[in-house]
DNA sequence: ATGTCC
């Protein structure tokens, strides 16, 4: 081949894939090609391109032909164009990591993204970030409900004195350490667990949840690691008008934080990659990959989330039931909700998928949990419908320190001294979930006055995490 | 988040 040179662009005009097959075609041209003038060169790769069955047994082209054969051009779904992919709303811009924001600019710019907004405690994820909410159309990513999906919040109120529960607080603790359960993989102690859940039709219905149909059942009631919690505390409510009619003031109160177990995590995991197979993104945008609901894989996918959503429940339940049973309390109230997780929702008339990534909905008159820390109050809220907020609210405040940086930062003097301040007994945990690896509850929701009202408070007395 | 890549 004299004077010009054929390059990958020359064959990419010429419909060639941008693939493995641009080796062979330059291992071609410099061993057999290299005389041949360049328009005679592109005629022979044309013919190659366009009759390549006929090449599938010829020595010089073969590898050429299986490549084009076996492999066709994967179509990358292009993002929209930042001018056309609509803003989102930043509730505690100050608060939030440059990191977060452009996650969610990204998000914005999918194809099937609607609207989208950021919450207050919102930090870096895989995919959408945490505290991050995406109205989608017709579609449902499974990175987009996150990794722990149906991960939630519960809190029980009940009826036991203030006095009782500190004049009985060694018991109380027992009892904690007696029917919880912590760590990653660890199965239900003793009995085993039955429940309504573990026979939804949802297991018979998609195959793949058939296998996880015994861990589920080995794992119902236990809390998992990672952020995950179960504590005593002491509820206070403010609001005269709540919903149970209950007298202002303060109340013992159970508080737990988990999710969906092994199951929510295997689906996750295999939904996920099957989306990425499906659905082609851009390489930073890979983990966004949606899958349709008008897809098989798309609603088996919805099954299986709303089964590890009503299971991630049935654990708190359960969890609650057992700690109710063994101190004789009765309950008087109860407010839960998942924080990861996807909803079908009207939103200005238009029928959406609502993602929250981290993020309790906030519906009006929507009751939820936002927890603070080990020693910092969560809140009791209750939502505003903001529409700018998609009708969300932050799910705590937020992680200040990865937890990598947090087990260097931190130290057990310092967290010893901040509990004994705070009164709070601590069974597990380690140093990346010491109250200073999160930001300040009061900014958070401070930031999203507008999202959700305060019905009451809860501080953790006896709190119980996963060992270090 | 989960016994951490089928």
């Amino acid at each position: 081949m004299k004077d010009e040179l054929i390059n990958g662009n020359d064959l990419i005009a010429l419909g060639y894939p941008a693939n493995a097959v641009m080796k062979e075609c330059k291992i071609i041209l410099e061993t057999h090609l290299s005389t041949l003038p360049k328009e005679q060169a592109l005629e022979k790769f044309k013919l190659v391109l366009e009759d390549t069955q006929a090449f599938t047994e010829d020595d010089i082209w073969k590898n050429v032909a299986k490549i084009l054969l076996s492999k066709p051009a994967k179509v990358i779904i292009e993002l929209k164009d930042l001018s056309k992919s609509g803003t989102y709303n930043i509730f505690g811009q100050e608060y939030i990591e440059p990191g977060a924001k452009q996650q969610m600019q990204l998000a914005m710019r999918l194809p099937i993204t609607h609207s989208g907004a950021l919450m207050p405690d919102a930090h870096q994820g895989y995919g959408l970030p945490i505290g991050g909410v995406l109205a989608t159309d017709n579609a449902v990513i499974p990175y987009g409900v996150g990794v722990d999906i149906g991960c939630r919040m519960c809190l029980s109120i009940l009826d036991i004195p203030l006095y009782h529960f500190d004049e009985n607080a060694s018991k109380f603790k027992r009892e904690l350490i007696a029917h919880t359960v912590f760590g990653a993989g660890a199965p239900r102690l003793k009995n085993r667990a039955d429940h309504a859940v573990l026979h939804d039709p949802a297991f018979d219905q998609v195959p793949f949840l058939k296998q996880l149909q015994e861990k589920a059942a080995m794992q119902l009631g236990t809390s998992g690691s990672g952020n995950h919690f179960v504590e005593w505390g002491i509820v206070k409510i403010q609001d005269e008008q709540n919903e149970w009619n209950l007298p202002t003031g303060k109340y013992v109160g159970i508080l737990s934080h988990s999710g969906s177990r092994g199951l929510g995590a295997q689906v996750a995991g295999h939904y996920t990659k099957l989306a990425e197979k499906l659905c082609s993104l851009p390489q930073e945008v890979k983990r966004l990959a949606y899958l349709s609901l008008d897809s098989q894989e798309g609603q088996e996918y919805w099954l299986a989330m709303e089964l590890a959503g009503n299971y991630a429940s049935a654990c708190h339940h359960d969890i609650h039931q057992r700690l109710v049973e063994a101190t004789g309390a009765e309950v008087l109230a109860r407010v839960e909700n998942h924080h990861n997780f996807a909803w079908k929702e009207q939103h200005g008339g238009k029928d959406l998928i609502v993602h929250r990534k981290g993020a309790t909905p906030a519906g009006k008159g929507v009751l939820g949990i936002i927890p603070g820390s080990m020693t910092a109050p969560g809140f009791i809220v209750k939502g505003r419908g903001l529409a700018t907020a998609l009708d969300s609210a932050s799910h705590g405040a937020g992680r200040l320190m990865s937890r990598k940086q947090a087990l260097i930062k931190n130290n057990w003097n310092e967290l010893r001294s901040m509990l004994k301040d705070h009164n709070v007994t601590l069974i597990g945990a380690g140093l990346d979930e010491a109250p200073t690896a999160y930001k300040n509850i009061n900014q958070v929701m401070q930031a999203q006055s507008e999202l959700v009202d305060i019905v009451g408070t809860f501080k953790p007395r006896i709190v119980r995490m996963a060992d270090a």
